[in-house]
DNA sequence: GATCCACCATAAGAGACGAA
DNA sequence: TTCGTCTCTTATGGTGGATC
């Protein structure tokens, strides 16, 4: 069995272990976390990063709160699940977990965010847990990936290649790409490849998260650029959710700031359209809701902002 | 064919609630 | 009573099946 498997169910058997002892002291347990909700807590560099134990607040699930009974109930649970994962050496998406247990789970944010904190606890991506979510992004071009089973992906396909759940078992990337372009929308993706971009722009490939990208979507991209060296540009919308998800891609995310160094690419470059474009190009611009305002005065406070 | 609804990801803000 | 945490809601992007 792989080694950091088998260290992976040992700190498991560790928490749980550590829940029996207090139990028998008498003691109600608990499970202290560093708080993966507060901007405080994420240090930037080239990409946000959740500060390490001892410098970042934490929060606390007690089972002896009425109110986070629930919650610690639902993470025992998922350990008990990754626990069998790991030793089956199998995988389970996230929407399966739901399944299995609606009554415990009650919603899929809740199990989102139980399984954020088991990542976080044993300090492991959730790909490394057998927990993978199910993918919705799209990859076109001319790109070959090499699985770990020895399964070839040809992303040639009309229309795009769905972005494979398991893409963390991608041994190897075979591409003559000059560039990588990341596209905010599906329906802009298909008008590109429906244009011909693939042939008029030279060997590229095009990579879409339809809206805010999945984790599978940010792996690939990872991917693409650490075995390619090729540029990262995105096109986005110039509205605050555009910005927003390039800088998903770029700088990470706040609650997936324990894992940005699989997922952030800091040398992704903002093709456009920008603000400044609408303008130079003539392009009647929607005007700003009051939505968009609030979005852009919380962008303006983040730390790669700033 | 158009529309509705359930489903699947991502995110953050508001307000309710518990602990001190 | 205050502060911090947690849950719910709503926003973005989509797909696919059922119904009219």
């Amino acid at each position: 069995m792989n080694v950091y498997r088998s260290q992976l169910m040992v700190a498991i058997e560790d928490v749980m272990l550590d829940i029996v002892r207090s139990v028998a002291e008498g003691k109600s347990p608990v499970f202290t976390l560093r708080n993966q909700r507060d901007w405080k807590n994420v240090k930037f560099g080239d990409r946000l990063k959740l500060k390490p134990e001892g410098q970042a607040s934490t929060v606390e699930i007690k089972f002896s709160s009425r109110r986070s009974r629930p919650k610690f109930a639902l993470i025992i649970h998922l350990l008990g699940v990754v626990h069998r994962l790991l030793f089956t050496q199998s995988t389970c998406t996230r929407r399966q977990l739901y399944y299995q247990n609606v009554a415990l789970v009650r919603s899929q944010g809740l199990l989102d965010a139980a399984v954020r904190d088991i990542c976080s606890l044993l300090n492991a991506p959730a790909w490394e847990l057998g927990v993978i979510a199910t993918s919705k992004g799209l990859v076109a071009g001319p790109v070959s990936l090499i699985m770990e089973t020895g399964d070839v992906i040809d992303c040639m396909a009309p229309g795009g290649v769905l972005i494979p759940q398991d893409i963390n078992n991608v041994v190897r990337l075979e591409s003559d790409a000059q560039f990588v372009l990341l596209v905010e929308k599906d329906a802009t993706f298909q008008k590109l490849l429906d244009e011909g971009v693939l042939e008029r722009l030279g060997p590229c490939i095009l990579v879409t998260g339809k809206g805010f990208p999945d984790v599978a979507t940010r792996l690939l991209v990872q991917l693409l650029w650490k075995f390619l060296s090729v540029p990262v540009l995105a096109l986005v919308d110039a509205d605050p959710h555009g910005i927003e998800i390039m800088c998903i891609y770029r700088f990470g995310s706040l609650n997936m700031s324990h894992q940005s160094d699989d997922l952030a690419v800091p040398m992704v470059r903002w093709l456009g359209v920008h603000p400044t474009d609408i303008s130079w190009l003539g392009i009647k611009a929607q005007p700003l809701t009051a939505v968009d305002i609030s979005k852009l005065r919380n962008l303006a406070t983040r730390p790669y902002v700033t």
